[in-house]
DNA sequence: ACCTGAACACCGTTCAAGT
DNA sequence: ACCTGAACACCGTTCAAGT
């Protein structure tokens, strides 16, 4: 048994909200998960509430990480969104995660830091590139929450079905939606957003 | 004491939430302040998590309910956003309640059929209509979540500060944006989405 | 430096029993 | 119909003591 260190307990913390969601982690759960003591844990992360926020950041490493990207302008920018949003899906309730805290952490500003650079670089009035950077920040998460959230209840099956004669644009657009790529729904916004 | 029933549980928790904050609502000090054994609430709701569904959709309560508005097309939608923007942030931790639970209530009904029906009114090809109806809502509740948190970092005055020679554009972007009313940063990506 | 064991002060939920 | 009291199976966090 290798002993335990800081990254074993994150990447065993992803491994157990994969299978159970992030509402059932728990420190006791999540110690048995790595045979361990459950006091043990303090040792590695100050408390729970630093244990996600460690998550949250660790869910932006390398997003803003491609040296080798040649995009300009706009196109960075549709580009870090599209990255952002991956990353926010790449590990199951990433986006709540993300969005329940407040994360001030490196991984998160280095993504700040592109997503800015970019605006500035794009044609909208240098002065307004934050403005714009944090839009798109904020469309993505408020996408991916969404986008999770009803992917948690294809799972669960508790379809409670709308009420057509009282909602049916939703009903019919639900449809819609059910039918339209969450890539393209996802691309729909995005270039509005960053229509020049 | 007036008996309790389900609308006052509700109330007990928004204003609970008030003070304390949604992570520190627990069922035993709910029914504490509502001066009552705390087995009781679960005669008024399901549990725990339903009460919380249940607060969420209690935000949106009237949000989609104005007869006396005019706008039509994008000056509804921008209506509606302003509206549901209000609604969230009326009560402490309200987007982050909304967005962490996936309602399909009456009110987050009537919402997204407002929005729609704005939508179709508006400019763009109809089929998009429920694309931009949803793409406004998720600007709105990224919006609005970030809102909320830097709100709860004023008062919990833990200033992280910035390194600025590894992020000097989020630096100055976050002093930008100091000077900027929410309102102002809220309608410039709002605009940018409901542009024709 | 890292881990165990045990303790402390809490949780959500259920359910007989009261009124 | 509504509420109490008590129980059950959990929590997060701390900290002496071990290695």
């Amino acid at each position: 048994m290798a002993r335990l260190d800081r990254a074993a307990v994150l990447n065993g913390a992803w491994a157990y909200i994969e299978i159970h969601g992030v509402d059932a982690l728990t420190m006791r759960k999540l110690a048995a998960s790595l045979g361990v003591n459950h006091g043990t844990l303090y040792w590695h992360v100050e408390n729970k509430h630093a244990l996600i926020d460690a998550l949250a950041d660790d869910l932006l490493a390398g997003v803003a990480d491609d040296p080798h990207s040649n995009a300009v302008g706009m196109e960075r920018l549709a580009e870090l969104a599209h990255r952002l949003r991956a990353a926010l899906l790449s590990h199951r309730d990433g986006a709540r995660i993300l969005a329940g805290t407040f994360v001030r952490e490196s991984h998160t500003l280095a993504f700040g830091e592109a997503a800015i650079g970019a605006a500035r670089s794009a044609a909208v009035p240098e002065r307004d590139a934050v403005l714009l950077a944090f839009s798109v920040q904020y469309y993505v998460t408020g996408f991916a929450i969404e986008e999770q959230a009803a992917q948690q209840l294809e799972y669960a099956p508790k379809r409670t079905d709308i009420d057509e004669t009282r909602f049916p644009l939703v009903k019919a657009g639900l449809d819609t939606l059910r039918n339209t790529a969450h890539d393209k729904q996802f691309d729909y916004g995005l270039r509005r957003l960053l229509r020049t």
